[in-house]
DNA sequence: CTAATATAGTTTCATATGTAACTAATATAA
DNA sequence: TTATATTAGTTACATATGAAACTATATTAG
């Protein structure tokens, strides 16, 4: 009779963990072609760009919490922002530590123009899914989050 | 009225392609830190050793199509597996261009012990869903696989 | 106040990764 | 055959990434 309590046998085709990193790659892999192609963007750099067009004047720190980047990966995709104009720096009065960063308007400029497109490539993604098939997506994903960073922020 | 048939604002925190892509890193972070720690095995090590353990004797290539890893990954990933002695490899006696690779007796070991430990980390990780939301879970990323990568073997 | 500690952000260094070039063997075409 | 094109796998190079060291400022303890 099978084991119906615990698997003993290991696919790599049913391993969720496989399952997500090849699944999210390809999704990524896709994305971040067209944040290149379009714009020249990292990926990384789009992130920043999708936090600051949502949160304006927040620090290098701040944006690292709500993206899960970590510092240097903020720090390096913020220089190549200011590089290419799309985002500028000032000090901040309260903490010379800190920088104020915001989009440029070359900067709300390309995010006006990225949101639809990466909105619409979602939607692609999404759309052999009926409505209450997105939302237990979303609600499945979130568990699974919580599961594997129990102390992450609740947003 | 609330826009009901499409979003025109985006919030990265419900935009799939980046929850997508913190959840799987934030899942093949913890587990790399387990083949590291335990057996010093990098993840793709671990996925090459995963589908030798279930089809011995297969190529480089084939690996590579059931992995989804770039030929330049599963090379090097072998060659270290060959170098810490838990692959082997023999040249194709109908092919010359190709090997025929297998665990070695230490590899076997080795994928022994971590079968278990990878399959409680997958356990650990969906205990917080039931049965039928694991099936359904399986069943959107399938879809979205599909989608994203509509030419993809199926397996 | 001063000394010690902590924080924001950058730079450095070692390693990982992807793309393209390459080598060797096989398959195809004439 | 012999020339041409494919395929399997490796190597080389350029870029990306993460960890740790570093700089500058701010905070805390005494």
């Amino acid at each position: 009779m099978p084991e119906r309590s615990s698997k003993t046998k290991l696919r790599l085709r049913e391993f969720l963990p496989y399952r997500l990193s090849v699944l999210s790659n390809t999704v990524s892999g896709k994305i971040a072609d067209l944040y290149d192609r379009e714009f020249g963007l990292s990926v990384w750099q789009w992130r920043v760009m999708a936090v600051l067009g949502e949160n304006a004047g927040i620090t290098a720190t701040e944006i690292g919490q709500v993206t899960a980047m970590d510092k240097v990966a903020v720090s390096r995709a913020v220089s190549g922002l200011i590089d290419s104009g799309h985002v500028s720096r000032k000090p901040s009065p309260a903490d010379g530590r800190r920088s104020i960063l915001s989009l440029t308007t070359k900067g709300k400029g390309v995010y006006d123009k990225i949101v639809p497109i990466a909105l619409g490539a979602e939607r692609d993604l999404v759309e052999t899914l009926s409505e209450p098939e997105r939302e237990q997506l979303a609600r499945l994903m979130e568990k699974l989050a919580r599961t594997a960073e129990p102390d992450r922020p609740l947003w």
